[in-house]
DNA sequence: AACCTAATTGACAACGATATCAATTTACTT
DNA sequence: AAGTAAATTGATATCGTTGTCAATTAGGTT
């Protein structure tokens, strides 16, 4: 007896799995036949296919995906590259990303690149080696390692959340820059014109950045400039959305609305409000970003701007089984949700 | 030019990628050498070390992982079966195992059930094929299958969320008995004495239901039986449990208390009450389940029985890479918060 | 019956890494 | 200096599948 180790995990002699060879042999057949029924490869005989089947059947055979990848190049595994899951965002993506692709057949391997550059090129480098037949990255900055290495393995990349930029192949997203000029004027036309602004985290990811300069930009344009902007240093939640929000309303008064890098922090701050018994909007009003469930059933609604998120991972998944389409940018659309917050 | 199609994803030929050999020739040693060196295998010179550094740099080396995985039989994928993904406690699971698996070198590759026993099965035998070094799977109920299936493969099982039943190798999870009894004891000791449970979406999954029974049956012990349970069609949502409540409220105006099925519900409940007026938790008590982040933050917290979520992926992780401890049952411990609805 | 095309089946090599065992070199003893 | 053990390096076979091309069989024609 003895061990197989591999990356830490150590395991038991395996049962010699049961191959191609095992199922061709109860068959009598070769093993290049039970392979062809196996793929359901053209000009199979129903005689031949049947002994096949059921051979395979009495085994319980399973095709090892490993010896297939190893001779094709290229496996069934896709590469799902996020910055993380502690963010609804992105395991709406991964939700909706995984659905299709498994309808196709193809299993999902995750990395988690945590926001860091350096350390999505190490995952990135650690997926292609399994040869994935695709690779989903989000964003649109990445090392400049990266392209290279993808496009050496000539598989299809498609890039998620933004598309303002230059993407390696197809992209899908939404137009941040559009996206916060909506709530800006969806602040305006509401009767705002004290407006700040909240985020947190080193706006992390940097598309939070893109959002809130197109906001103040737009504002500027409306001529009522951003009256002041604040970053939280902790990682977006309701709680730091809500010390932000008492924060920036101590430090500026006069401020009569709020958008938020995203709803946790947009619901932290309605939650603020409500304890301090504010009447909103009157007396303060609350733009949010996404719009997650849970916006829609506080007492006031909370307003935000909805994105597609699962539908991105959809998107996503099905440009990249469509690679006849290739370098395809999907512009999907954002949505002004008005609760009763704005 | 010709194309490889693999399950519906089709590239063009690829550049032949840089292998062994390669890194080999370069540095004018054997294969196997260089194979050493990449994997930090003992008994290596310094010198040969060296060479074969340099070179595998020179042109970028990456070692193909399907190859090792075909020749050891064993990869550094590990396979994560999740029930679903739109679901925050599946997401935080996740995360924590992915950041564990992570630092090991090791893979996640995610397979999702849809809470249906046959397409776990599936997604089992799929992920299988891919020969993992181990595997995650949700829940101690699996179809009969499963165990042969993976028990053939020699890896380590490690099951999350449930340790009350018996697990098929090492599980991680807390006691849902023990949780419902607490949250029992909890509205008991808070002075709430008509007490109804909502939960929603046909139980799944089924824990949720085994907590129901075990809150109704400490209920009884204490002498103040459930006055109701109702259980919604629709998946949980703070929507759903809103309107869950009303409903529940009105079919039995003496209930004082709440329990739900998870947070989610139990936000829609209580901000329910707040548009209704009500004091809380004078005239009704809430409490949720799982403490999720935004439950601390309304303007009374979310009384909630909180659960080790992340931490549950990291141990199961964990559990996974120590195989040394087998059939280990970690009980993670879960936590009454009390906020300001009970 | 001889012949030809099309359909079906099979033999073989290859994908890239690594376990095993053998060969070589080095280091150390006496 | 000879001998032995230890450290280092290499040759070979192998993991399970599938692309390529060759071989066989079936089906139809004249």
């Amino acid at each position: 007896m003895h061990y197989f180790v591999f990356m830490g995990i150590a395991s038991n002699d395996k049962i010699n799995r049961t191959t191609l060879r095992d199922v061709a042999q109860l068959a009598g057949v070769s093993e290049i036949s039970v392979s062809r029924v196996m793929r359901n490869a053209p000009n199979i005989s129903d005689a031949l296919r049947q002994k096949v089947i059921s051979a395979a059947n009495t085994l319980s055979y399973t095709p090892n995906r490993v010896a297939g990848a190893l001779r094709n190049q290229s496996s069934n595994l896709v590469a799902v590259v996020l910055p993380s899951m502690s963010n609804e965002v992105f395991s709406a993506v991964l939700d909706g990303a995984e659905t299709v692709l498994a309808k196709h057949g193809l299993n999902a391997v995750l990395g988690l690149s945590n926001y860091s550059r350096e350390r999505e090129l190490q995952v990135v480098r650690e997926l292609l080696s399994w040869s994935p037949s695709g690779i989903i990255l989000t964003g649109l900055h990445h090392d400049a390692c990266i392209e290279g290495m993808i496009r050496q393995q000539g598989i299809p990349i498609v890039q998620i959340m933004d598309i303002e930029g230059n993407p390696l192949d197809s992209a899908v997203g939404i137009s941040h820059t559009k996206a916060a000029e909506a709530a800006a004027d969806h602040l305006y036309d509401r009767g705002f014109r004290k407006i700040g602004y909240i985020g947190a985290w080193r706006e992390q990811p940097d598309r939070s950045r893109a959002r809130r300069l197109s906001f103040a930009s737009r504002l500027d344009t409306l001529g009522i400039p951003l009256v002041a902007a604040k970053i939280a240093e902790e990682r977006s939640s309701a709680l730091v959305g809500s010390a932000a929000t008492a924060d920036l309303c101590s430090e500026h008064p006069e401020i009569d609305a709020i958008f938020y890098a995203n709803d946790d922090l947009a619901l932290g701050g309605l939650f603020h409000a409500m304890s301090e018994g504010l009447r909103i909007p009157e007396d303060m009003g609350f733009l949010g970003f996404n719009g997650i469930e849970i916006g829609k059933a506080t007492p006031t609604p909370l307003s935000s701007i909805e994105t597609p998120r699962y539908e991105m991972g959809v998107r996503a998944a099905e440009l990249l089984l469509n690679s006849e389409g290739k370098n395809l940018v999907v512009d999907l659309n954002f949505k002004v949700f008005q609760g009763g917050t704005t």
